[in-house]
DNA sequence: TATGAATGAGTTTTCATTCAT
DNA sequence: AATGAATGAAAACTCATTCAT
């Protein structure tokens, strides 16, 4: 038994050192197709067969780092707002698009692009991973925000005309494409200069947020 | 002279066809790493040696296919917005946010993305073509957008209490990364379903578009 | 431990069968550019990616060959003249030319017609490998010549009268022109044709030595 | 006639660019295969096209430029040992060393290189052409020499004690060895370095005629 | 005769994955 | 479970030669 659990411990640690190096490689180094199989082996001190004892294929190992973005990131959303919530609706939004504007300056993000250039194969196995625990992240994201606009109608911090949850429904898929926006938008900053690179591209939310702030109610006001 | 057009113009031909061909795989059907040379020749109707008789490289094809796309688009917002511009401030600015919407579903788009998970030389080689368009791109749209804040402010229409060039140089950032979000949020509609999916997922500028008819003035605002 | 014998064993037979492949193939068969990768792998019953498991590059083969063959030779230099060697100086610079007589008719020396003709980028690689070994070979082989002399100018049997180390400089100099000549000679014996080709091509050291037996010490006489 | 006599000089100027261009390229800036057609083509002023018009393939380029060499060197010969030539068979002998010597310094010699290392299909090809001129040559070369030897066996000045014919053959061997040795000896140059670098790599000519001065006669004795 | 666009076979090299040990 | 040697398909790119104009 003991033995067993210090097995399965090794096991587990090497796991964890093939997604580790993964990372660094996948998204603070180079892009997903220039990261080889061996590569990732020896930055992880693992045996190129070990990989595939862990992961049946190198596009395996990206769906798992996706998969843990996925989850850390909705863990941290739980924890930003549980269900018993304070604060005005109004109050709540801004600390939504804070929790946005941190998390559009998370290098994961990076993880989106790789998939999205990911072959069709590639994607089928990350489906396969995925597809159900985004799909419900994101239902739940729509309805936390909905919450926060119908919190915000009800004690008259924020003026929403429509239907709170379409609202919330176009709301999250602004916030979205803002966020993943900034993943290519450096593409461009790679080329342009000048003027136009004066302010942290970053900032993108805090504006927003400023907007919220002040303008806050007429937003998707009918 | 007859002789020597013909030539040329067979020439060009074929040079159009590569750039067509390579413009359908890269855009259309796969992504930049799984289209290869002799695929692009087959349909181009090509020989593979012609391919490099038109193009140093690989990357050079996706340098000119992003080239014209650039150089299209700026012709584009030049013919949407004449200096001797008619209608209010408030008015352009709605057609501005309407050219993006049109843009943000060109799938030309997807080009930004193959650019920016495109190794360092290959990059570089993209440099060379394009840096110096899409910066004064830039610097152009961004100079637009000022002088539709300018005119807006004058003739009332549009409320602009930071410099006009300030918070033309964020909102053009805010555009842009909107609309290259829209690139990877495919990926995201990919593994998600439901309630979300049920509308366009283009219509964020629409709904922009809304906002700024009604709640113009206060967007960014201090 | 013997699992590992038996891996590290079958490994270097592979190893060995590329060296020998290559070496039929670049040696006796054709020049080094008409063979191919491929080639080789087929002859040594390998895999082309074992190849480049062996051997970094299609230079490196070449390098290796040439790195062996020129270690061979020094050892079968230092067994020919050991240091105890005995003999008269006339001995024992007659057993020196039969050596070289013998090293003219190794088909070996062809390698240093192929690095000769081979590009830059391959001839820093051969370099890096080789270059220290062979400017101590000929160092060591100028050091045994000028022994030899020396010893000759003691016992009397050869009369040198210039400073016997410079005057082994230049021997080494004529015999290793005269071994690498008979490489290219052999272009102008395809061609030419009669009376000229009736004698052994090798001859060429027989009869130096012919020569040195009656002749030495007048040889490099001021 | 007028006309076509400009023509025709026109294209023996075309002729004599590819030849002279094909020249620099090989024999001076890179190694035979390395050179491209259309390097040659560009270098001569000359299109791609037309190259074929005065040769038929590649190889046959170096074949021409092989035979202008042969050619040259030839008359060369022929202007330096007239058949009415003075001086003793000793002094005729120094100056034909001194004639090798000068010859061994023609960067025209790596051309042998560039044969030998010549693929078979190549090498057939420049049979063709020179086959019977070089065999011719050196027969012509053999009879000089055993004229030279035969001179100084009457005049006293040269000891010759076998047959001339059988002498010159072997001294024409040592001596065409002698000369493209130094072709290849460039390799082993590049590879050593320290106190066998200290004097002229030519210098084994001199060496050998120092020799010959002061030695000759006992040269071939049985 | 002259052009240069077009051809395509052929090259080296890479790398995810398998499998004998 | 772990290793790492072996596999071989596939890629980008080159270049002597041909041929329509």
């Amino acid at each position: 038994m003991e033995e067993i659990g210090r097995v399965e411990r090794k096991k587990r640690q090497a796991r964890e050192r093939i997604l580790k190096a993964a990372e660094e490689l996948f998204i603070r180094e180079k892009r997903y197709d220039d990261v080889t199989i061996r590569e990732i082996a020896r930055k992880a001190d693992v045996s190129v067969g070990a990989m595939y004892l862990h992961f049946k294929t190198k596009e395996d190992i990206l769906a798992h780092l996706f998969s843990e973005f996925i989850e850390k990131e909705n863990f941290g959303l739980e924890k930003s707002f549980p269900r018993e919530d304070e604060g005005t609706g109004a109050e709540q939004l801004t600390r939504l698009v804070e929790y946005f504007d941190h998390l559009s300056r998370d290098p994961h993000l990076v993880l989106f692009g790789s998939i999205t250039f990911l072959n069709q194969k590639g994607k089928e196995s990350l489906n396969r991973i995925n597809q159900n625990r985004i799909s419900a992240d994101i239902d739940k994201l729509i309805g936390i925000v909905a919450g926060i606009f119908e919190r915000g109608k009800k004690d008259g911090s924020l003026r929403v005309q429509l239907d709170p949850r379409l609202t919330a429904n176009v709301f999250v898929d602004v916030i979205i494409s803002l966020m993943l926006g900034v993943v290519l938008k450096s593409t461009i900053s790679s080329f342009a200069s000048g003027e136009a690179r004066q302010y942290d591209l970053h900032s993108i939310f805090s504006v927003l947020r400023v907007f919220l702030e002040k303008g806050t109610g007429i937003y998707f006001d009918k």
